[in-house]
DNA sequence: TTGTTTTACTTGAAGCTTCAACTAAGACAA
DNA sequence: TTGTCTTAGTTGAAGCTTCAAGTAAAACAA
């Protein structure tokens, strides 16, 4: 068994600067989104990833992947969304297995009254820190991670 | 009211990359941590931080804002991590207020024993898909959210 | 075709986090 | 000193996430 590498001063504040983005810009995206619509952050993601999918509905599986989620834990999510009235789930004509999620009209307002807040507050959070250059790169960079913690993830198709 | 600004290509994809790092990151750290040991990436955070403090205590508050918890997530946790022999409470002798969390000898073996496994987590999930220039760029960028996030976080006091 | 494995998803329970309400002590003000 | 405000922390309940187990259909193998 060998010395484990520890970390120099460079990685440690890129780790410990991610780490604390990491609690912290949820927790405040939350909060402005329980205030406009008593939704959380991951609530909105499925809805917006619907939203921007052909026809508005998804595979089950294909919107995890999309959210980053687990397949439970996305079923709970849609179970919520779905008493609320803005997904329904349908069957997959092709293949029983799969269960479709589809957003509804008054799923797609939510949305969209939704939208204009929280992109504002994600640039006052976190964009309107950096120039554009610092944009470019954490792109940049933030998909080397992703690549490395998934190897297809999604965002990385369109390369 | 005025139209909001939507994200161009690189805001979008910076945004994107760093939601699912988010969502990714902690998930396959807490993976490797709750093989180890049978704890979260918090949990382990929570003994870090106390391990690294002069006299492996602190005071509730200052625990939390290192790990940037809330006060009432952080006393739930320490709870816990007290019922596993890892940390005491003790009162603070000035301030009657004030609760000091101190890491046991057992609370000590623990994360020495953890530490290697984690850091080599840490490697090879983020720090290897990058040069030591992407990691320095991550550094700088990464601290300007956070004092965004927080003008004040502790990350930034040694600035 | 029959049996086996894999894929896609759901479910309930256990554990974790947040929220609101609460306690208690220190600081401040008159 | 007395009352008020602020700070520090705890608690229980509600809601969210994970985990393990389960169902059912498709794909594959002999």
């Amino acid at each position: 068994m060998t010395e484990p590498r520890w970390l120099n001063a460079d990685e440690r504040r890129a780790w410990l600067a991610l780490l604390s983005i990491n609690t912290l810009l949820p927790a405040a995206l939350d909060t402005q989104l329980q205030a406009a619509g008593k939704l959380s952050l991951f609530d909105y993601n499925v809805l917006a990833m619907l939203s921007e999918a052909e026809g508005r509905f998804l595979p089950m599986s294909e919107l995890a992947a999309r959210t980053s989620a687990s397949l439970s834990r996305l079923s709970h999510v849609v179970t919520k969304l779905q008493r609320r009235g803005w997904v329904e789930r349908e069957a997959h004509p092709g293949d029983a297995r799969v269960t479709v999620a589809h957003l509804t009209e008054a799923g797609m307002d939510t949305i969209v009254s939704l939208a204009p807040g929280h992109v504002d507050a994600v640039r006052a959070l976190m964009l309107d820190a950096m120039t554009d250059e610092d944009v470019a790169d954490l792109a940049r960079i933030g998909e080397k991670i992703v690549a490395r913690l998934d190897d297809d993830h999604w965002i990385l198709r369109e390369r």
